[in-house]
DNA sequence: AAGCTAATGATACGTTGTAACATATCATAA
DNA sequence: TTATGATATGTTACAACGTATCATTAGCTT
């Protein structure tokens, strides 16, 4: 598992640039959602650190260190399934534009991806059209992945 | 409010048509949600049943009342705020294309709306790219309304 | 009316999330 | 080096959303 130290370590240096605490718990937190394919509840995080890592902790601290990784674009939160998933581009330099989500109904499994440019302006102005604006692009797609079609 | 009335003539003979029973307490739950511009709760709507109409209805019995209203499409779910809306087309005769539902962060009004055919195929093409397959395009978005746009 | 099915009620519980307050840990200046 | 403030974590209680289960009632069908 070299490419979730990776992905830590990038976390890391990003945080101490913007002078904010990556804890242990933090770090503990923001690898178990890198090491998961699919999303994962603030509970089932809890659940987690209990037998991943034998320590107990509570939900309420939960929620605010995934407050924390939301803060600094570490993670991100699916409001369609209220599940947390880490951000994919962690490694990436320069930060990227709000992304789509395409999640796996069947197993959970999410992809981040980023539709594109032109096609989110599109439909940034189909909507402007009715009165309404755009405030995220952050969409959340009901999807089946290859491997859950295979299966049915 | 004739509106309303019309839109449920034209659920009660939809159901009709259908074999399935638009009962009392279902009529008045989505009279209720055809009234109000913001999405509902169910629990929302439990109290609007007890505001509105003197009625103490048990959530239960709500969650059975949407999930009746939703199979017939006379209601759809908010995923990402778990709250429900009316459908905005009860009166068009022939069944339409799944909606984008446009939500006001700041007062919950939500418009549904339908975008371009041959947007939705891009779309629909940008995912399939990445080998997950979109399992429906309702789409929600977060967005601001006109008058709380001025208002901020 | 008898009997069947669909609808509703009642109760309990599961899951997600927040409020409020206490304690611990860390950074820094006296 | 310990006081001090700020940040992080723990504890408890509870609110909001939702489901499982079993009992009861209302509407048809014969």
């Amino acid at each position: 598992m070299d490419a979730v130290k990776r992905v830590i370590d990038h976390a890391e240096r990003r945080c101490k640039e913007k002078g904010s605490r990556l804890t242990e718990k933090r770090r503990l937190a923001l690898s178990l959602l890198v090491k998961s394919s699919k999303a994962l509840s603030a509970y089932e995080l809890v659940e987690a650190f209990k037998t991943d890592l034998g320590e107990t902790l509570p939900a309420m601290s939960m929620y605010r260190i995934l407050e924390f990784l939301i803060a600094e674009d570490l993670v991100h939160k699916l409001s369609s399934t209220n599940k947390y998933v880490a951000c994919e581009n962690i490694c990436s330099e320069h930060t990227h534009a709000e992304s789509q989500f395409l999640i796996c109904g069947q197993c959970q499994k999410v992809k981040e991806i980023s539709i594109n440019r032109s096609l989110m302006e599109s439909i940034k102005e189909n909507v402007n059209d009715t009165g309404f604006h755009l405030v995220s692009s952050q969409l959340e797609m009901n999807c089946i992945c290859e491997e859950c079609m295979k299966k049915s």
